[in-house]
DNA sequence: AAAATTTTGGATAAAAAAGATCCAATTAGA
DNA sequence: TCTAATTGGATCTTTTTTATCCAAAATTTT
């Protein structure tokens, strides 16, 4: 029950690109600053810009950059773009895979864990996970509980 | 991000056994019962015996039973028996093995998740789990919202 | 147009984890 | 003692994870 390396790189690679605003990043920039190895690195790029989360531009000066603003991309989106939809047992996808899941009560306790974890991570923007060097001088606001 | 057959299995034998009360139940038993494979059920169930959760009797008449009440045992104890404790990423059980855990933010949402989840499976209660024939008739009680 | 740089996409592979299965030895009731 | 039951260790197969390699394609610069 722990997500998968890619998934991590894959919600590194998109916090960095946040951080970078609206500039495209080569793909070596990444990998060193963010500590994924480059051709793994490429194979997540891929995924996430066929969910459309990310551009990929090819050739020289070519590299990665947000598709969207971070604003509106969620951590559900990222973990789910990689790992497929979140699902804690089998039963809850398709509940024809067990014969006992009309009135198996321990289903209905993963689909709630399900639904409690996707509602976490869909609360949670790329705006909220970049990381700020020093705290706002004049501002109290806090986006939410994670920054 | 997915539970293990095995523990599903787990959990799927502490049911049964909590639904036949203190009596020790061969694993042939069960196997059919619940759908297990016999000779895996039996890794499991020693599994859930170190942990201190079932009784295995061995020998002629063996079995197993539940070595606690079924209110006593929560669902959070039978998987962590066999999944290890919780972690959803590798830097919430172990902070030393990613460089950026001490600034990340993603980090803690991965640690808020881990409480969520942790949370939940541990409010539900094996008695919760118990599949009742038909529902009580003089009765409105409802221990939890999962029965 | 040629050179330089950067990604693609498909193949391949090593390692780890998951999911069993086998069986001789042991245990304990009858 | 006979019989029925589990143990514990070895083994095995399959699947998933985590990459890595490289020729081809794309794009900018010279
Ligand atoms: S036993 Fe219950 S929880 Fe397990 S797979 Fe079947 S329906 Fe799901
Ligand atoms: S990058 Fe953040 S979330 Fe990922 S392993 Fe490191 S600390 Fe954990």
């Amino acid at each position: 029950m722990k997500i998968n390396r890619a998934t991590d790189y894959g919600v590194r690679l998109m916090v960095y690109l946040a951080t970078e605003g609206g500039k495209t990043v080569p793909r070596a920039e990444v990998s060193s600053a963010m500590d994924i190895p480059s051709e793994f690195l490429a194979k997540i790029a891929q995924h996430l810009a066929r969910a459309g989360l990310l551009e990929i531009k090819q050739g020289r000066m070519g590299g990665y950059r947000l598709k969207r603003s971070p604003e509106e991309i969620t951590l559900l989106e990222i973990v789910e773009a990689l790992e497929g939809e979140i699902f804690l047992n089998i039963c809850v996808g398709d509940p024809k895979a067990c014969r006992f899941s009309s009135t198996c009560k321990v289903h209905l306790v993963w689909k709630a864990a399900r639904e409690g974890l996707r509602d976490l991570l869909g609360s949670i923007r790329l705006t909220n996970l970049i990381i700020k060097e020093r705290p706002l001088q004049n501002s109290q606001e806090r986006c939410c509980k994670y920054n």
